[in-house]
DNA sequence: ATTCGTAACGAAAACGTTTTCGTGTTAACA
DNA sequence: TGTTAACACGAAAACGTTTTCGTTACGAAT
């Protein structure tokens, strides 16, 4: 077999084989490169002694077709890109775990993207994507975003024909599907489960309000207080402040909490809108000389490690972070495969506004030893 | 302005802008193709006038070249590809972020694939980003690979030209550049600091010898009571097969912890080699009556949420994580970028096995509750 | 002997860039 | 007036594919 030169100075010189490319095949075999291109995906204008020659050569050589010639052709890379606001966080990795999960089965790469909870890295990251990148967006807005309410970015993307999926942390103002935790009814059940258990004074650790699931959870709190005639005191409302990280600033949690005790000594019962909020309130309690689910019971949301394994464990609102994912890869992926099938179908319709869909993962208790 | 016919069309039906290309802005000013490109990378070959108008109009359309095209031109893609064995994972998550981190900085974005622990996943990821997609990997061997000893797929993708960066768990049958932690002295240590506490007969919770970061800590245990003249009791070892996942058979571990401390009662000091055997292992002394630090004291390895926030909160090695991330992209950015400097220098020296470069990670002890 | 059909293959365009190498025009210079 | 140099721009190749549309040759049918 002859080679090109360059080809063979490189066999020459190293183990190396760089991925060899059909022009090279072509070169070899003395036929052209739509001919290596039709055999290999076995055309019947090929004979068969050509192709059978071409698969071998091809084999022996290990050919695999370049992925981002393929992407520039069909102007499609079929990949997602994921775009949250941080990583270390056992709900989003949960999420991802999903969305990889129904990725790789369908053919699908994802490329994540951090915004850190910042605007700017948020705008630059979608943008950095945006140019070719990836075929469409699966992401979950940073809490400065919400904070200016500025929604620019999204709908840009989506007018430059670029699919979005929201996750958790949604908003009316972007038209995409979207795929949320079902926040305030888990809220409900939760508090709920709460008074069932005989707790008449229920606390809520809570977020400031312009994140909306802390929203949203609050507003259950609410509800389930209400239809069961109590009437929600606001002194029993404790909202922390998380616009710096609160894994860093552990004591400042910790006296809050110890504060809202003490001067709260009828709490029987406490609903925390997140695990570390809840397992921080237990801790505190306990150092107070409260027991855990005797004197306070306590219900947590977001089901991770933490709930898992403290002591005592914590029962929690679990928010299925896997399902999440997966319905959100799930739907963009139709979304896309649907739009190359008919590209202006979808496109070109004038009341699309009404075709998105918003799927809401219904929450589950799980039961530990923190409750009765 | 005139614009061609397709385009024309879909402004008028939707408010959808589709990228635009070199080729569109070329046809609308009545320049070459070449004139734009030139004239928006302000080359001095295009009149002001030119330029101006030119750039004035890229701007105006929102003008961004295409990654795609750009990446089939330079052959390389700006990506690197992420492999990891499972991602609900503090420490690599963690890893993930301190990637992201500097890939980001230095223009990269991440693409990431999750082997689940499984040999054929590794190898189907590997392949399905190895054509094309990344410049080159970031890798954490899966636990089936380890076992099979099958390293075959790291060397054909080096071999093809693909840097590969591996951490933690790193082996050394593939030449690459490895980020590793220092679990051996890390594991001396924590058990040093436990013999100078006054602890006497310390366990140590392990896993199985075939992953090699177990092994490493497993043998900075023995060491380390050997050099403070106390001799290793293979009774105060217990060994955890962890083939199937402990998360979801936690009363397994419970029981086996249990166990092991009936036979042993004498033992007042642990080290276990994660965070979740050393949790697990408070717990159940606590069930058998025993308090922490006073009865037993404990220190586990990896600094994630479990340990800060366990009641006892633990003390434990850390593995810093987000810095191992970092050195691993740091790593293999500079191997590409030096790569292309100049191409062949790096591949055509024969002596290129000795060229790779070993991080080693120091591990960082952080005192808790669990200690006195 | 001419037409036709078909089998087997090649040329070329296209995807969106960048870059090298022309080429034409104009002004300056001898 | 003829030569040259600078200027401003365009054509085309290249990256690696797929696919459409030829084109050739040859046997069969008219």
């Amino acid at each position: 077999m002859k080679f090109i030169k360059n080809f063979e100075i490189s066999i020459k010189l190293s183990p190396m084989k760089r991925k060899i490319t059909l022009k090279q095949i072509a070169r070899e075999l003395d036929v052209s490169i739509s001919t290596v291109s039709k055999a290999l995906s076995n055309s019947k204008e090929i004979s068969e002694d050509t192709t059978k020659k071409i698969q071998a050569f091809a084999k022996l050589y290990n050919y695999k077709p370049n992925n981002i010639a393929l992407s520039l052709k069909n102007r499609k890379t079929k990949t997602i890109g994921i775009l949250i606001p941080e990583i270390v966080h056992h709900f989003f990795s949960t999420v991802i775990r999903g969305i990889e999960l129904i990725a790789n089965r369908r053919g699908y790469n994802v490329i994540v993207g951090l915004s850190n909870e910042s605007f700017t890295k948020e705008i630059i990251n979608m943008e950095m994507l945006a140019n070719g990148s990836i075929d469409g967006f699966i992401l979950s807005i940073s809490k400065e975003t919400l904070l200016k309410q500025d929604y620019h970015h999204f709908n840009a993307t989506i007018n430059q024909g670029m699919p979005i999926v929201m996750f958790d942390r949604v908003v009316n103002e972007v038209d995409c599907d979207k795929v949320i935790v079902d926040d305030f009814n888990g809220a409900v059940k939760a508090v709920k489960k709460l008074i069932d258990n005989d707790c008449n004074h229920i606390g809520l650790i809570t977020t400031m309000d312009y994140v909306s699931v802390g929203r949203l959870r609050t507003q259950g709190y609410v509800e389930a207080l209400e239809t069961s005639g109590i009437d929600a005191n606001s002194d029993l409302i404790l909202k922390i402040d998380d616009s710096l990280d609160v894994e860093n600033h552990l004591e400042i949690l910790e006296n809050e909490i110890a504060q809202f005790f003490k001067t709260n000594k009828e709490i029987d019962g406490v609903f925390a809108v997140n695990e570390l909020y809840a397992v921080t309130a237990m801790k505190v309690a306990r150092k107070l000389g409260l027991s855990i689910p005797d004197d306070i019971q306590v219900i947590g949301f977001t089901d991770g490690v933490l709930s898992k394994h403290a002591t005592p464990s914590l029962t929690t609102v679990s928010q299925h972070g896997q399902k999440i994912g997966e319905q959100a890869a799930n739907l963009l992926i139709d979304r896309l495969e649907a739009s190359d099938a008919e590209s202006d179908q979808y496109f070109t319709n004038d009341e699309r506004k009404t075709d998105f869909i918003k799927v809401v993962i219904e929450t589950e208790i799980i039961e530990r030893e923190s409750t009765k």
